[in-house]
DNA sequence: CATCTGCTGGTTTTT
DNA sequence: CCAGCAGATG
């Protein structure tokens, strides 16, 4: 059978047959780049003979990882392609599970998320007598993240002492430094670590360098516009020999800057590269044409991006329809309405539908709704089952039989279920791990050392340390599920659990448990067959690794909720977006800087195209926040979108009580045209949009190219006819009037 | 050492 | 509005 290229369009061919030297793909959303990206590999293997084993592919989420792994396999006729493929950090998980003595590491090591970071970040900031008031541990976190994301080291941070102007700043390199003790004293790395100590092998072991840059003949990385410094730097190393680097991405589709992800590293690939070649692709599968020629005309008040003119097609479509709601129960109730609309008249199943939101905390209101009509749905993200509590102490005891070094895990469970040793009795014997800087399994092992332990106390630690002791035998013996089991038993879980709540909590509780068990099985069994090692420590990698859309199932029938950053790289027939205000879309505290705002309407892009067929975006006039209600105003993204596209509805009448009060006021608005009720405030603030015609006393006709901010502080950019001036002027005081087309 | 209560303050987005 | 936490009491 010949290759089978009549699956892709002209220049997704060419992508895929430029094999050799740099290659750029810019993939606008929906042009088939997960496709492309798959038959290129296919085709590197089945057509130029390249080994599985010398590919590296590296995906957003291991969810595409696993897709496109199985896309492979169909198209080249086998069971299983040994390539490497999956995230930056499974990827650079796996290279240290390898390399982790180098680094002074066991193989066996714990990977901590976030909640771990922040323990031991607690147990740092308090050895360093540091008050956690001045220094939030949650803070310090994210600022460490996003050092580490940059590849500093804390040496690279001491230059900047000088210059620090806050406390923390100051005292950063002495967190920093004591922090990575700590963690490495745990053999534990976390999430940033996996991405920075590869690299750091890389440089201070030439030969560990040399030895994945020689294996990795072929690099690809999609989702390159959300790679971060790290992340760029591991590219680049691994291929400077060769310069077989594929990358794919989309400027547009940028979203995670907030994280350390730097849009240049795809802006100026061509600066890296000079000989790279670039292929645009720039058909559109996906999306009717309303809803793409909305998300173009949205995201081309953007003024950091390359430009592409993304076209599809397909029939112009349905118009997308935007609904104005008094309260967000009567936001909710319009998408339950709308979704039996789908339901019945339209025989839309509810699987083929999603609603989007910007932050975790939107759900909560729709799902009261859908429950209440009955509409199965599935949250994405929010509370994962890994983050239950039952599931995380069970892991806890897991992470410290496979690594007693764990530190963090082990003060997790050390008294629960209770067994008496308390805050103090830990104190003591942390204190005395620290004298003889030992772990601290090894300081409970030597416990009959420690005076000022009573005799009491010391056989509860004595029989603690046997109990784990005793799984750490086992590990050889049992298979890992049982070993999972007689622990949950043995450790007083199962019985803590059964005892301690009333029947129906225990049960679901209990029922979480053993469908850890379950998970662990089918990780064995599912690895069993490939060459990556199927045990404990990779079992407990990839549970901490597992983003949220990893665990989500397409296929059960139920409306799919998640935020806008999980909906990136999937499609739904049926999109809403709810929340669609200033201060939700865009947030709030993005209204200042102009690159997080172009974010935001990135983020805004990319909720748009994951529709194919009905968009719906649905705002409330009034939000709840804190508990107290708020008016807000219409998104000022929503001001970008040309109105022919879209059809207006008002829910302001049916939103009941709490819109009487203003009465006359909310009446008429409910009649005026659409233009008007986008703004609460009855200004004349619609007039304001990109591209429209405007007099000016002093600099004459002009036109307006750009709005930032909302309200009489908003900021328009005009460009002048008569002597082409760009002047941005402050809507208050800038008496502009409208002009015809 | 365990548990209860009253207070504060926090909302992005995630590997 | 609520979760998480410090501080008092059993």
């Amino acid at each position: 059978m010949s290759f089978p290229f009549n699956d892709l369009n002209e220049i997704q061919q060419q992508a895929v047959k430029a094999v050799n030297g740099p290659i750029l793909i810019l993939a606008g959303a929906g042009s088939g780049k997960t496709r492309t990206l798959t038959y290129r590999i296919a085709y590197l293997i089945k057509e130029k003979k390249v080994l599985p084993s010398q590919i590296l592919a590296v995906t957003f989420t291991n969810k595409a990882a696993n897709e496109m792994k199985s896309r492979i396999a169909q198209l080249l006729n086998s069971a299983v392609v040994p390539l490497w493929i999956g995230t930056f950090h499974s990827v650079c998980a796996r290279i240290l599970r390898i390399e982790a003595e180098h680094a002074g590491y066991t193989r066996n090591f714990t990977i901590y998320d976030v909640d771990d970071q922040v323990r031991a970040l607690k147990k740092v900031l308090s050895s360093l007598g540091m008050s956690q008031q001045q220094f939030p541990p949650r803070l310090v976190q994210s600022r460490l993240s996003r050092i580490k994301n940059q590849f500093i080291y804390p040496e690279d941070l001491d230059q900047t002492i000088d210059e620090a102007v806050t406390d923390l700043e100051r005292m950063m390199p002495n967190i920093y430094r004591a922090y990575q003790k700590y963690l490495k004293e745990s053999n534990a790395f976390d999430f940033d670590d996996l991405l920075m100590k590869p690299l750091e092998l890389f440089d201070q072991f030439p030969d560990i360098k040399q030895k994945y840059a020689d294996k990795f003949k072929y690099v690809m990385i999609d989702e390159y516009q959300d790679t971060n410094r790290v992340q760029y730097l591991f590219a680049q190393k691994i291929t400077n020999g060769h310069k077989n680097i594929c990358v794919v991405g989309d400027e547009d589709q940028s979203i995670y800057g907030w994280r350390g992800a730097d849009i240049n590293n795809i802006l100026n690939f061509h600066k890296d590269y000079p000989e790279a070649q670039t292929f645009k692709l720039e058909e559109n599968y996906r999306s009717d044409r309303n809803i793409l020629d909305a998300a173009n005309s949205v995201v081309k008040n953007n003024l950091f991006r390359i430009g592409k003119n993304l076209w599809t097609a397909k029939e112009t479509g349905d118009k997308i329809i935007l609904y104005s709601a008094g309260d967000e129960v009567g936001e909710a109730k319009f998408i339950v309405e709308q979704i039996h609309e789908e339901m019945y008249n339209k025989k839309r199943s509810f699987n083929e539908m999603a609603i989007l939101y910007r932050t975790n905390a939107q759900s909560r209101i729709i799902e009261d709704a859908l429950r209440r009509n009955a509409i199965s749905y599935t949250v994405v993200g929010g509370t994962k089952f890994y983050d239950r509590k039952e599931i995380k102490d069970l892991l806890a005891y897991l992470k410290l039989i496979v690594n007693p070094a764990d530190n963090i895990s082990l003060k997790r469970i050390i008294n629960f279920p209770l067994r008496g040793i308390g805050e103090t009795t830990v104190g003591k014997i942390e204190k005395f791990s620290e004298i003889e800087n030992i772990t601290l399994f090894a300081a409970m092992q030597r416990i009959e050392e420690i005076a000022s332990i009573s005799p009491a106390m010391k056989s509860r630690v004595v029989e603690f340390v046997q109990l784990i002791q005793k799984f750490i035998e086992l590990r050889g013996e049992l298979s890992a599920e049982e070993l999972a089991s007689t622990l949950a038993s043995e450790s007083g879980l199962i019985h803590h659990y059964k005892s301690e709540y009333d029947h129906y909590e225990s049960e679901t509780r209990i029922g979480n448990i053993k469908e850890l068990f379950n998970s662990i099985k089918q990780f064995m069994d599912e690895h069993s067959k490939d060459e990556v090692d199927a045990n404990l420590a990779t079992y407990l990698e990839e549970v901490s690794l597992l983003t949220d859309v990893d665990t989500w199932n397409s296929d059960t029938n139920s409306v799919t909720l998640m935020t806008l950053h999980a909906a990136k790289g999937l499609e739904f027939p049926v999109v809403f977006i709810a929340g669609m205000v200033n201060g939700l879309i865009p947030l709030e505290r993005t209204m200042e800087n102009v690159d997080e705002l172009e974010e935001e309407r990135r983020l805004l892009y990319v909720g748009m195209t994951r529709a194919q067929k009905n968009l719906y975006l649905s705002y409330a006039n009034r939000l709840r926040r804190y508990g107290n209600p708020m008016e807000v105003s219409p998104s000022l993204f929503l001001r970008e979108i040309p109105n022919e596209l879209m059809i207006y509805k008002n829910g302001l009448q049916a939103a009941g009580k709490g819109r009487k009060k203003r009465g006359k006021n909310a009446r008429r608005s409910a009649v005026k045209s659409y233009f008007s009720s986008l703004e609460s405030q009855d200004t004349d603030d619609v007039f304001y949009k990109v591209g429209q015609p405007v007099y000016h006393a002093t600099f004459g006709k002009g036109k307006i190219v750009r709005l930032e901010g909302s309200g009489d502080s908003m900021k328009i950019t005009v460009q002048f006819q008569e002597n082409k001036l760009i002047k941005k002027l402050v809507k208050q005081y800038a008496n502009l009037s409208a002009l015809e087309e």
